[in-house]
DNA sequence: AGCAATACGTTCCTATTTGGAACTTGTTAG
DNA sequence: CTAACAAGTTCCAAATAGGAACGTATTGCT
């Protein structure tokens, strides 16, 4: 089976994941949380290639969790911000960032 | 930056998914939580293969989260359960379970 | 004795996804 | 006229996933 043939899945868990378990999925809604919401941001912050960012943010967008909006013309600059739906993701967030907080210790880089 | 790079990340979220953010991994943990132990089960619950499955066991183990234990000797065979760091994912599995009840529905498949 | 079934994997090959760098587009600032 | 900014896209190589077959150790059936 395909991990693309989870969407219909019975199960919630696995439908949810189907739309944000993807890699680097997490960290961009964490960011998004955290008040950022352009592209530069994103790739700055989780240090994804631009390649996968752009894909990412359109399946976000087409699943309703961010919303992509103009907030220039000229050239045209989009930005992503949560939907309501997408919001309602804080406290799977904040249960995986307590769950870090308590078994994630930072492992100190050699020579420091 | 690789995915990879992700554990040392001052970002608790980002440990969290270093650990637990590839493909499958939240579903087998799901799979702990109702029971499942074995692994035909997790593969013929998940539909995940053999494979990924058997690489995703051997990380989680590594990680805490789940401990390998022979069930019987003879063939010797092993089941994995969850640790109590792996139980403390509980919250966080909750709240993507509700998340996906409220906002994930299932499309019915054409033709039923 | 010989064969199928059970069950935890590994191996091999192909297909899909990711990583990295360069390129595109439209506009403003120097 | 050139550089800088910012949101992407394109191209190619490297890594990961999908699928099927094979390996191993034992039990039960005939």
């Amino acid at each position: 089976m395909k991990w693309s043939d989870l969407s219909n899945n019975t199960c919630p868990v696995a439908r949810t994941m189907s739309l944000i378990g993807d890699r680097w999925t997490i960290l961009i809604i964490r960011d998004c949380f955290l008040g950022l919401s352009r592209f530069q941001q994103f790739q700055k912050s989780t240090g994804m290639t631009r390649h996968v960012l752009s894909e990412r943010l359109k399946r976000l967008t087409e699943g309703g969790v961010i919303e992509r909006r103009a907030y220039q013309t000229g050239p045209a600059r989009y930005e992503y911000v949560l939907t309501d739906k997408g919001r309602e993701l804080a406290p799977a967030l904040s249960a995986l960032r307590d769950w870090g907080k308590a078994h994630m210790p930072v492992r100190r880089a050699a020579g420091s």
